[in-house]
DNA sequence: ATATGATGTGACCAGGTGGTCACGTGACCG
DNA sequence: CGGTCACGTGACCACCTGGTCACATCATAT
């Protein structure tokens, strides 16, 4: 948690040295990301930096925080009643939710993939071991209970499917921004309906037959 | 290119310092290894190194080039008459000789996946430009003569599942490797034949296309 | 035995890092 | 006015990096 004197800053300067640090974290990870070049960037003394935060980590933690409580503003209400939907339209909800995300705040979402990137830093085992398995652990849950409906086939490897689907995400969003569009638009239901249709049925023609 | 000093180290000497390399770009990415432990774990002096190598990049080049030979010889014969085989036979090959090399040789895997995690770094324009497009194109080759033989559906955004299964090959493999097992075996069969299946008809029962 | 040339060596360099600390500055208060 | 206290400051620290270079070592050829 950043220090008292980092909020009791002008909004102004709070401000700039959030959105230069965001800057940072964008282009460098963690490991690299310069502490020196920040407060250059935002026009303040190094001890002042360490004024307002304990260290390095602290300002990571806060971004990753502003973060996440942005991205929590585009989770979509169909999420917040999950046993009321099947599992394909909550998929989309999902991959909607994160294009939308990842194309309104690419430097935003460009923090998040670094994050995954560092899996190997100490960094990542103090921020990602408390949050992340969680996404993984939802659609292992997501699935299991779609194989009891009979949404999907029942001898699914859900453990397997979890995985990939969670590391789709990632995929599928970087797609759309580096070669779609970087605005929400039309193109967005497209790409996300593409790829819900292809979890359904696959690349295949022959059951392509039965669903077009 | 290593420098001839290096070529006529006694052989011991020479594969000790590519193991040390390997260990060391294993475990960090290329701007994190540090040209003091190498020399430090392999026992030789700073300067020795600059004998036998032009550079960090230098020592990096060769390790990805030892590696590169090593990948070639997992490459299945079918891929080498791609044009007698149907996609999902192809893909199939791609996925399980990658796999297998995961598996087999974990370490070197390791540097693939973290050269593609270096995107922003300079050292990966150097190296990757050059290189690695080609998996995509030849993604994109194989789906566009896919569609015009009727393999896999017709309006197929070609370009877009040409990226997602060259993602999900590196997807994949490190499922395999953390979760299923660490050597080749029948599970590696299962593995694949599971997300085979998926490719070619998703996860959909036959009833769920009602849903959509 | 001497000379030559290739190879081994580690102190050293400039430049970077995250973090500290003694001191300035200035606004408020009695 | 003097005192106080929160905040601003940049020189400084220890430590690390990739890379250099003058010198030591040693096998071979003469």
């Amino acid at each position: 948690m950043p220090k008292e004197t980092f909020f009791n800053l002008p909004d102004d300067k709070r401000s700039l040295i959030c959105d230069v640090a965001i800057e940072e974290f964008t282009e460098y990870l963690y490991d690299q990301a310069s502490v020196n070049r920040i407060v250059a960037k935002a026009g303040i003394a190094k001890g002042s930096f360490y004024q307002y935060f304990e260290d390095k980590k602290d300002l990571y933690m806060y971004v990753l925080q502003v973060i996440a409580e942005k991205k929590l503003e585009y989770i979509s209400p169909v999420m917040r009643n999950p046993y009321q939907h099947d599992i394909f339209t909550l998929l989309r909800e999902v991959y909607l939710s994160g294009i939308q995300f990842a194309a309104n705040h690419p430097d935003y979402a460009e923090i998040g993939t670094k994050l995954l990137q560092s899996k190997n830093s100490p960094i990542f085992d103090q921020v990602v071991d408390e949050n992340l398995p969680a996404a993984n652990d939802m659609f292992e849950a997501l699935l299991a209970r779609a194989v009891e409906r009979g949404e999907i086939k029942a001898d699914t490897d859900v453990k397997l499917f979890a995985y990939m689907i969670s590391s789709m995400t990632a995929v599928v969003s970087s797609y759309y921004v580096e070669n779609v569009a970087t605005t929400y638009g039309d193109e967005l239901m497209e790409t996300v309906d593409k790829f819900l249709d292809f979890l359904k049925h696959g690349l295949g023609t022959d059951s392509s037959q039965l669903s077009r």
